[in-house]
DNA sequence: TCAGACTAGTTTGAAAAACAAACTAATATA
DNA sequence: TATATTAGTTTGTTTTTCAAACTAGTCTGA
């Protein structure tokens, strides 16, 4: 019934790279590699409470790695892209170039 | 504090384009301007509820054009592209072209 | 002609995702 | 010692997505 439906691509794309906030934390983190948390959060206009959400989300993706160290006594969460993030950012534009091409003209 | 935000192409994206759902029903009608909506179901692999409210999503932002008519006694909805879903899809095609390309490598 | 099945949707209610307000906990400052 | 500030997390609300149940009409056979 969908055995070569031409619209699986956009079916297949992955959700959590999807979501425009995840998009802009993993495009920023793909650009510097590594960034703190309230450095991140006026990056992508996000509040704290819902930077913490997708935060949550991305690592329980296995896309980011967080950790937090102390810096002279303040608390300090660095938060970094992991290979596997790098990979799904990767597949993701892959597909989605693919999408833009064929399919939305 | 986010004048010259790179990450703002991202934040711009026209969510009612972007959800892949309705980004997979543009991209039918796209291709073939036309299209009733037991076909359009089967192609994007929707519940019929579930494409019903979709489909009003996009009516209501301007996207598609919904036309009812009886053909032998039985209801028939012919959906298509307004030119404003059309344009709608074409800028959403160049922004995320530009996200591909500038943001995500 | 009346019961049962099919077609073509819409409405409604539940589940999931996104968001922001309120809370926690620690340090710094006056 | 109160007050403010920094850095997050938790929690509750809103929005979005989804599918089950409902509506309304047609067809088919006994």
């Amino acid at each position: 019934m969908s055995a070569d439906n031409a619209l699986q691509p956009i079916a297949d794309l992955d959700r959590v790279v999807h979501s425009p906030p995840r998009l802009m934390i993993l495009a920023y983190l793909g650009a510097v590699d590594s960034a703190d948390f309230i450095f991140l959060m006026n990056q992508v206009e996000l509040t704290r409470g819902n930077l913490s959400s997708h935060l949550k989300t991305l690592e329980e993706a296995g896309y980011i790695n967080i950790e937090k160290e102390f810096v002279d006594k303040v608390p300090r969460t660095l938060i970094q892209l992991t290979d596997e993030g790098r990979k799904a950012v990767h597949t993701y534009r892959e597909q989605m170039r693919m999408i833009i091409d064929q399919l939305l003209n």
